[in-house]
RNA sequence: GGAGAGGUGGCCGAGCGGUCGAAGGCGGCUCCCUGCUAAGGAGUUGAGCGGGUUUUCCCCGCUCCGAGGGUUCAAAUCCCUCCCUCUCCGCCA
């Protein structure tokens, strides 16, 4: 959520930087300075009746106590009065309140200056690669094949289960999944200074509100039938709420947390992307990483963030590359994004398996994630997150990259002691 | 799921329908005292919003005592609904 004294201020800012994500914010803007000088109308009206209120209030108490009974009831008609006039301002305030709060939580975040600008992810720009691609001197074969040929990926009966986009997993595949896991959770906690945690996955919509999944974005998500529970997209969720509607301490920060949790993505308007193999799932395996810092390091802790996702890859011996989303690409909630994406022979080109991101205050004012800082305020922190990695892509890069002509693959040499 | 108890400021804990944003204690901060430390003394210390003034100083007002409704001129205080926590029972991985 951006900051409406920064709209109301600074309305031009604003536009021109959404403009560069979509132009039609900027009639969105003015939509929401309109309910604004409504609203603020409104209240102006309202607090002076209240106060007013208040006043005969008390002189009603103080008049009774003298016995004063007549003129008591003379302040009694005219409160009666105010308070008629109060409750219909309140209904009017009410609307024009949900109004602009709907506005307000619509609006993406402001994209740093730094962000490339451009129209989508055709206009990301490499930063920079590791590793070699293997050169094959076979035809590289899909994860899909490889899986399906070995007994461990099951694709028929994942769909037999629960329908397209779930799998089974077998065996060698599973015993990798959970390898993995725990691989990239020592990672992240011996040598990264992360604090492991084990959230639920079943969260409330603020929860969802607080870091930018609502109230926009409730097609992509799974939401539990007979009670008011979705089921989280990534663990940046639960992460990022912990902390939700708490005043921290300034010498608690940074805050680093890790976590592993199954996802949970309707994946709805990818209909026919990806649809073979494990890399586009419905319910699938990530170690996310979530920073709260002081605003003041959060671009430091962005680009600690990135290298931290990266160790992951380079000891899995992957190869890869990372991009910075451009402003037409940027997810909602961030101001700045680095996506990491892993080699994949069978489609000869790098896929997403991480992204990055420094969403500054916009979740934190969300989410209501302040600390108090040296002179005793009260200040917004910036919340970053990243995935670290996404255990099923990691999986699928492993199978591929390590694949062997003999229709099997290798395990990669870290690995081994988690099998 | 059943029975009972309870949800008040950073924490603990009082609270009669008006004088309660809330006693008291702890903690924090500032100052005094002290050679240092400890002890002691004085003061101060919630959040959000709107407005004024203007900028990082203050002033005025509104709202907030789990959440949402209701009664009343007036609710932390009375009534209803919901949520959460604790104890006991039941059920269960």
């Amino acid at each position: 959520m951006l900051d409406i004294k920064l709209i109301r201020s600074n309305p031009d800012f604003v536009k021109e930087r959404l403009s560069t994500r979509d132009k039609a914010y900027s009639k969105m803007i003015d939509e929401i300075l309109a309910a604004d000088e409504e609203r603020r109308g409104l209240i102006r009206e309202l607090e002076d009746l209240k106060a007013e209120k208040n006043r005969i209030s008390k002189q009603i108490g103080i008049l009774f106590r003298e016995g004063k009974k007549e003129e008591a009831e003379k302040a009694k008609e005219e409160v009666h009065a105010k308070n008629k006039k109060i409750d219909q301002l309140e209904k009017e305030l009410k609307d024009v309140e949900k109004r602009f709060n709907y506005l307000l939580l619509s609006v993406p975040n402001i994209p740093h200056p730094s962000v490339p600008v451009g129209e989508d992810e055709e206009e990301n720009v490499e930063i920079r690669k590791w590793g070699e691609p293997r050169k094959f001197d076979f035809e590289p074969l899909p994860h899909w094949e490889i899986g399906e040929k070995m007994g461990i990926l099951d694709f028929e009966r994942g769909a037999k289960l629960s329908g397209s986009r779930f799998t089974v997993m077998y065996g060698y595949a599973a015993k990798i999944e959970r390898a993995l896991i725990n691989f990239m959770l020592d990672l992240h906690t011996k040598e990264h200074g992360y604090t492991e945690v084990w959230t639920p996955v079943l969260v409330k919509p603020e929860v969802l509100k607080g870091t930018g999944q609502l109230p926009k974005f409730e097609e992509d998500l799974y939401k539990v039938c007979d009670e008011d529970l979705y089921l989280i997209p990534t663990a940046e969720v639960s992460l990022t709420n912990l902390h939700a509607n708490e005043i921290l301490k300034e010498e608690e920060l940074p805050k680093y947390y890790t976590a592993y949790t199954p996802c949970f993505r309707r994946e709805a308007g990818s209909h026919g992307k990806d649809v073979r193999g494990i890399l586009r799932q419905h319910q699938f395996d990530k170690v996310e990483l979530v920073k709260i810092v002081r605003p003041e390091d959060s671009y430091i802790e962005l680009e600690k963030l990135v290298k931290e996702a990266e160790k992951v890859l380079q000891l899995l011996e992957l190869p890869y590359r990372v991009v910075e989303l451009c402003t037409g690409d940027l997810g909602f909630s961030a101001s700045k994004t680095y996506d990491i994406e892993v080699w994949v022979p069978s489609q000869n080109r790098y896929r997403e398996i991480s992204s990055c991101s420094n969403t500054e205050d916009f979740q934190a004012r969300r989410a209501k994630i302040r600390y108090k800082d040296k002179d005793g305020k009260n200040r917004f922190v910036h919340t970053l997150n990243g995935s670290g990695l996404a255990v099923g892509r990691t999986l699928l890069a492993v199978m591929e990259n390590y694949q062997r002509k003999d229709g099997g693959f290798d395990v990669p040499e870290v690995l081994k002691k988690y099998m």
